[in-house]
DNA sequence: GGAGTATCCTAGCGATCGTTATTAAACTAT
DNA sequence: ATAGTTTAATAACGATCGCTAGGATACTCC
């Protein structure tokens, strides 16, 4: 899972696998199938650890506090000093060969997932829940995956953990608050 | 440019530049190098084309009017029915093998490049101009910039072009106004 | 018109890709 | 102890990677 998060999908080559995880290749393709059913299970395995964050934010009650939380554990998450950098859901398969192109569309499946998830978590949101006035669920929900998604990015770039959770920051500043 | 913006510096091979520049191998060698540096010149010709959204809301003279003009414009781009979908410098060697680790930064410092260029803009902006109270110039042209990097990876996730321009209208829904 | 030069493609280089057939080793069970 | 079965590693498969030598072609200039 760190292989492929550090690498990518087509980054990643057998062999630095087979050093990864200290078997040998037969054995990896005995006990997983191909390459991408590996890749899948690795994903799995980062969406039910590392890359959680967005299911830690579901149960908050209020708008801005879930916007707080999903902010910054995903900085958090996508900047983690002792996990690669970047969040694997987006680096994994963005932009690759024909041959992967199952692979780029799971990821983005999953991504899409992300934003439905979140907006039907909004949706009962009123305007008495801290939701914005004038703001479309779905496209609050979808706004707030790209960001997250943008703090992935800039995390694989190299930016620190504390200019990211500042950006973090900036966007609550930015949303308009219930009583102000 | 094409080829490279759709499957990325490790996803595009050989064969597919030759067949898409109409040069066979060797002249592709003699006019540009190698790969590496034919990848550069192509990402010097995007920044200047298709690219360069950054640049035309750099002149708006006022917080809300840049900030309109940079997603939307950026929405275009990154969503543009004839050109690939998402953007070349965020797609292009996100997350690669260690052999292409001097694309990942080449890439990455442009990222960043953006990041002081828009800060240097907003920096002058006061309250008058539109700035939101209480905000970090640098940390809201991270934002900013973070927020097009996540409209660009959902573009290359084949999300439709009105639901990004949705998104872009609710980041400035989100903005506080200098008269309300 | 013909020698010299530049240009470009065909063919193939070594290396590495994902994947697997083969073989050796270790464990189980009679 | 030994035959049978499972496990895992060595070695190599065809394909493709980025890249380049060698040769055929066209163009220039005396």
């Amino acid at each position: 899972m760190l292989t492929f998060w550090a690498r990518g999908y087509e980054g990643t080559a057998m062999a630095e696998l087979t050093a990864a995880m200290g078997m040998s290749a037969p054995s990896i393709y005995a006990a997983f199938g191909d390459k991408e059913a590996l890749f899948r299970k690795a994903v799995e395995r980062y969406m039910a650890g590392p890359g959680a964050y967005l299911q830690a934010a579901l149960d908050q009650p209020t708008t801005e506090a879930l916007v707080r939380t999903l902010l910054h554990s995903a900085v958090e998450a996508v900047a983690g000093e002792s996990t690669p950098h970047g969040c694997l859901v987006v680096q994994g398969a963005l932009a690759v060969s024909p041959r992967s192109a199952e692979v780029r569309k799971y990821l983005a499946r999953l991504r899409e997932e992300g934003v439905t998830c979140l907006a039907d978590r909004l949706r009962p949101f009123s305007a008495a829940d801290g939701l914005p006035s004038g703001s479309d669920p779905s496209a609050l929900a979808r706004l707030l995956v790209a960001l997250v998604q943008g703090l992935a990015v800039q995390a694989a770039s190299g930016v620190p953990r504390e200019a990211l959770h500042a950006v973090a920051d900036q966007m609550i500043t930015c949303l308009p608050r219930r009583a102000d």
